[in-house]
DNA sequence: TTTAAACATGAATTTTATTAATGTATTGTT
DNA sequence: AACAATACATTAATAAAATTCATGTTTAAA
């Protein structure tokens, strides 16, 4: 007659973990299960089990089911809010723990071959400094130099490049893919079709870097295999002068979509694919061997990483 | 030669999860592996196996095995940072969760059979009304009724005992245990000893609680056993005068020892253990059968427990 | 030196997470 | 409306992990 009831299972079951908190932020930015589970390099069922799970723990639904876009339920915001709180403090404090053991000493001189990632790198080496704020940071970002057989020398740590050399002592990271895009302008004829064969560019006047054709992706893979040559070639160092050269008709350019995105939202100018693939680059940062492992290194490419998978429009996770 | 390296493992390996956290909280709260592992309900055996797992994917030492009491490493000062953030804002998000999912209108009033419980209670009761801010709460601590059947028919909702009567439809939920020490004057002679025996109360005034004492543990577990009883007995309703009478030598009072501590460390009185053994109440929190499921009850039986065994001195966890 | 306590270790075990295979529901297309 | 395509769920099998058990080692105390 007299009850005694623990107030909890002798082995107080862990309710939510890590792991969940992860799956829920990558749900909800890639907005379906295949798709985040892509990113967690995990199966659609494993998640689809882990959230099955978590929701009967919690005994709620975390988001709803049949809706498209995907939506998450009042309690999965809440656990939502928490994953972002969380997983900035556990990467902190992890960041921090490898301060302490591994020194937080050392120099990260950049370099781009990839001329247009001015503009995804900036902010982040702004966040990386912040972070590591005992490293010595440069950047060059000139269109004079070769920066591969720079780094491999040890004159700068690291090159982000869509055109990997082998060179020894060099490896390369993949950070992301995307696709390299025709700009047209916007009543260009060329805008009736679906997407742009090589002859199509055969009576264009062709907008590029001043840099060798065999390190622009647009000869490389498109031109070249079907030994076509554009009109004309004009160069130009600025990509938004390149832009609006293309915009009054005095020729295409080829650039990634992401940076393309910003001026066809703004009616400035038209895109199509190259081929009816398109044409899709990788874009890696070059390491040299030595410093891959170093942990503010590593933190590097995860950040870049990220952070380009986070803002860059219709760019893609790489193996 | 051309040599590609992922940025981080296919699987990308969790770090620090949950369980770490709370074993290195248990283990700063305990001290030694042996005890942190009991209040985790784990085996020593499983706490020094994860130590080692996290120490060696941080590639750090947590805490300095040789040592004690224990301390912690650099790092391990820093993971136990985090897990103090991260562990209050998971629970507090599991909260919320809950109030979400079960609503939060509800009705806690309580009252205490535990005279001295007081102590420890009101903060506790403190922090819950900010946790649960839609909870009816209130607080009868008179001397005068008789709580458990209150309880029982429902004009109460819950119940500080150390006296489990069996009561249909009522449960008890273990809080702790502690030790009801008997006071002494410091020039008292029973000083002396190093524990008293009940026969050394048979020239004794002892005072007590304006209670019936089938109610009072020092009579029910010490006196009342060997047939012995105090000279006479004198009752009063503060425990402040109780101790300030025991002080001045006008008698002895039996009272939980995380009362006296305070006292003795301030070297008013002296306290001495009933028995070798001593006598050991556990202190039980009586919930209706029906309102224990409830989310805000549970979650008031947690925070009392844990606020009890973080800041009663010889505080023992139970059950 | 012994003994007891605390911690470490390796192997076995249990529990949990994940996958593979398959089914079901929903959506959009012709 | 029928079809394929896509996304998610489910079950059983598998893999991975956390935990325990049994035992060894170290440390501190007697």
């Amino acid at each position: 007659m007299l009850r005694f009831v623990p107030h909890q299972q002798p082995t107080e079951p862990p309710v939510i973990e890590i792991r969940h908190l992860k799956t829920l932020i990558a749900l909800r930015e890639s907005g379906s299960l295949v798709e985040a589970a892509e990113r967690l390099f995990l199966t659609q069922s494993a998640l689809s089990h882990q959230l099955k799970e978590l929701e009967s723990r919690l005994e709620c639904e975390l988001f709803i089911r049949k809706s498209r876009p995907l939506r998450f339920s009042e309690a999965g915001k809440r656990i939502l809010l928490l994953a972002e709180e969380v997983l900035a403090k556990v990467s902190e404090a992890e960041r921090d723990v490898k301060k302490l053991v591994h020194g937080e000493a050392g120099r990260l001189y950049m370099a781009i071959e990839c001329h247009s990632c001015f503009n995804w790198l900036m902010p982040t080496i702004d966040i990386y400094r912040n972070q590591w704020p005992g490293i010595e940071l440069d950047f060059s970002g000139g269109f004079t130099f070769e920066p591969l057989p720079a780094l491999a020398q040890g004159d700068i740590d690291l090159v982000i490049t869509s055109d990997p050399q082998a060179i020894k002592g060099v490896e390369y990271v993949p950070l992301f893919s995307y696709e390299m895009q025709i700009a047209l302008a916007n009543n260009h004829p060329l805008v009736a079709k679906k997407f742009l064969q090589p002859e199509d560019l055969a009576d264009q006047t062709l907008i590029s870097y001043p840099v060798a054709r065999n390190r622009l992706d647009v000869f490389k893979q498109f031109l070249e295999p079907s030994g076509i040559e554009p009109k004309a070639i004009r160069t130009s160092e600025l990509t938004l002068m390149m832009v609006q050269l293309v915009a009054s008709g005095r020729g295409v350019c080829a650039l990634p979509n992401w940076v393309l995105d910003e001026y066809v939202a703004q009616g400035l100018i038209s895109v199509r694919s190259a081929g009816k693939e398109g044409i899709w680059p990788t874009l890696y940062a070059a390491v040299r061997e030595e410093q891959l492992s170093k942990p503010f290194v590593q933190d590097f490419l995860q950040l870049a990483k990220a952070h380009c998978l986070k803002n860059l429009q219709g760019v893609v996770q790489v193996g």
